[in-house]
DNA sequence: TAATTTAAGTGTTAAAATCACATTTACAAA
DNA sequence: TTTGTAAATGTGATTTTAACACTTAAATTA
């Protein structure tokens, strides 16, 4: 006899995510305007319901595409908010998700269709539900993992300076980290490709561009290889 | 006006939990035997479901108290399932929480009133559903998390020797340390209070015990203290 | 009560990683 | 060709980690 758990109480499931941006002022994440009641016209996470057909990666991807037209980025999923409360008109749960984006490469069409704008990590307004508690968690989580896994990299065009590259960790790490060590220390690791081009918008000199070397990365991997920065 | 969100799937939200153990031979988690169908008599999670009037917190609480008996304990929300035909049955996800409990304050006669078992982590048999793929990820998260936060001293009993924390961290960390280094790290994290009583049981000189000193512990935590073993 | 047995307790040194720090170089613009 | 600007580069001091073996305390037994 198969037991149908008919009893058993009934939810609504829904997807929020944190997308996090970078530019040279600093890290950032993008916020929507709720354009339906409750909360109408306060600042909200990208977020949406869970379908019966799909899991939680799935509706993750789906809402983020739909709202950025992103198709492959580092997507995670974070932690799940249930008080009951948490959303006024239902007893809802929402499963949170952080996402890693190129800021330069996102569609500002969609961007303004949906009333959407970039805020920067230390100027988050209040937002709806629980959501800014969505947020600190985030950031916690990004801290914690980019400092463990190369992961930062999704926050740069494909070619990026060495001083780019340090700008976004203190960033992400939320301290000044000196030029030289950085340096060194990201040379040890040898997971960039230096490239012959230079950017010559920053200086008369210019400096020189990198890539991530992500086969090589995997390659360390196998071999018992940590990235720890 | 109201959205109400009436036109969104509802499904059935459950909660799993993976309760670590330790004793002399090593790290262990408890199964019970699956009374009901689907895959009656097959080895699972402690699991049940989440109530609308809850959250999923409280349901891994009560879930592990009916079990256990244990009402305070180490626990944490670890992360959530919903492959689409993860349950044969219907539709539901599930949310898995791990918890560390002293194996020898546990309640004989519950354990025994649901047929449950002590296993080995390196003998966890195949389990029902994504359990099996539950326990991996909570012996990552635990084996990183231990060495972050001094949350292994849950495992233990409340008076332990230098021994028994260091097996217990080889046990977690799954590997062989250095006695002498060991204690000189414990020694200047300086978080535990050494006592006046000693262990008879394991050697004729006996061994001193040890209190971990949560009060300690908070108060160095303030002063910007990072537990790091 | 002296000798034996057993695990507990204890420090030092070498190697590696981290940190602090200042000058030279390449290039464009004037 | 001189000047201005940011890029590029290396070394020594300090701290942390890792490897390693003998002495001590106490019960047991001869």
């Amino acid at each position: 006899m198969l037991n149908n758990y008919n009893t058993e109480d009934k939810i609504i499931a829904a997807v929020d995510c944190i997308i996090f941006g970078f530019d040279q002022k600093g890290l950032k994440i993008l916020l929507i305007k709720r354009d339906f009641e409750p909360e109408k016209g306060k600042w909200s996470l990208i977020g949406g319901f869970l379908k019966k057909s799909e899991t939680f990666d799935n509706a993750a991807i789906r809402i983020l595409n739909r709202l950025t037209g992103f198709i492959n980025i580092y997507m995670e999923q974070l932690y799940t908010f249930s008080k009951v409360d948490r959303d006024p008109v239902e007893r809802t749960i929402s499963v949170a998700y952080y996402a890693l984006i190129n800021i330069e490469e996102h569609n500002e069409e969609l961007i303004e269709k949906y009333s959407a704008k970039w805020f920067y990590v230390s100027k988050i307004p209040q937002l709806i539900f629980d959501h800014n508690e969505m947020f600190e968690r985030a950031i916690k989580r990004l801290r914690r993992r980019a400092s463990t896994k190369p992961i930062g990299f999704g926050l740069l065009p494909e070619k990026f300076t060495m001083l780019q590259l340090q700008k976004l960790y203190e960033a992400i790490l939320d301290k000044k980290l000196d030029k030289r060590n950085f340096i060194n220390k990201i040379n040890s690791l040898d997971i960039l490709i230096k490239l012959d081009e230079k950017d010559m918008n920053s200086s008369r000199k210019g400096s020189f561009l990198y890539k991530f070397d992500q086969k090589k990365y995997e390659k360390k991997l196998l071999d018992d290889f940590t990235f720890k920065l």
